[in-house]
DNA sequence: TTCCTGCCGT
DNA sequence: ACGGCGGGAA
């Protein structure tokens, strides 16, 4: 959840680097972060970037975590995706994709994350060039929950398509595209790019 | 110089 | 629709 927030238009790698710094200090916990000052957070985050406004918003959404479900993962676990969904995109600084990412990779909870990444490459493929985040969210959400796969849940198939279309997105279809090698090429109507 | 799994305020 | 936020790595 903490790494959904700092990774927004951040590296992993520079995310890491922060993790790390708050591992290093004995705060990474959504109550060390909920006590501690933000202008002492703003300096342990700095790698990642933005790091005034991430700190406010770790600040905010700490609260939100530690005073209405006590810091608990298991208890948030247990509430409604939508409900939950409306709650975290009510608070400063987490939009759709962070809350999705939150609900899926840390509440195992069965919503698509739709990134920069996941627009461009449906783009390029010739399948769509919407950029409206619910309708691609559906788009995904309807086609993979046809799909049953032998000891995988949907929710499993939501984290490993995502994390798939992230790789794809840093190896091959990045900005500039690189197509060589590209595991898509077969199917992309952007050959050789 | 460019880019990095966005989001908010105007 | 657009500017601002930002250090780190390539």
């Amino acid at each position: 959840m903490i790494g959904a927030i700092l990774t927004q238009q951040a590296s992993w790698k520079n995310v890491e680097k922060a993790i790390n710094n708050l591992r290093k200090g004995g705060y990474l916990s959504s109550f060390s972060i909920y006590k501690m000052p933000v202008e002492q957070l703003k300096q342990i985050i700095k790698p990642v970037g933005f790091y005034n406004m991430k700190a406010k918003r770790l600040k905010e959404f700490t609260n939100y975590f530690i005073e209405k479900y006590n810091g608990n993962i298991s208890y948030m676990k247990r509430f409604e995706t939508e409900k939950l969904r409306e709650e975290l995109l009510a608070l400063n600084g987490i939009g759709k994709e962070t809350a999705d990412s939150i609900l899926l990779y840390a509440l195992d909870k069965e919503t698509f994350v739709v990134d920069a990444y996941t627009i461009r490459m449906l783009n390029r493929l010739g399948i769509s060039d919407s950029k409206d985040y619910e309708e691609i969210k559906k788009l995904f959400e309807s086609s993979l929950k046809k799909y049953k796969f032998d000891g995988y849940s949907t929710v499993d198939i939501f984290k490993e398509m995502h994390a798939l279309i992230v790789e794809l997105g840093k190896q091959y279809c990045k900005k500039t595209p690189y197509c060589t090698d590209c595991p898509l090429s077969e199917i992309c109507e952007k050959k050789g790019v």
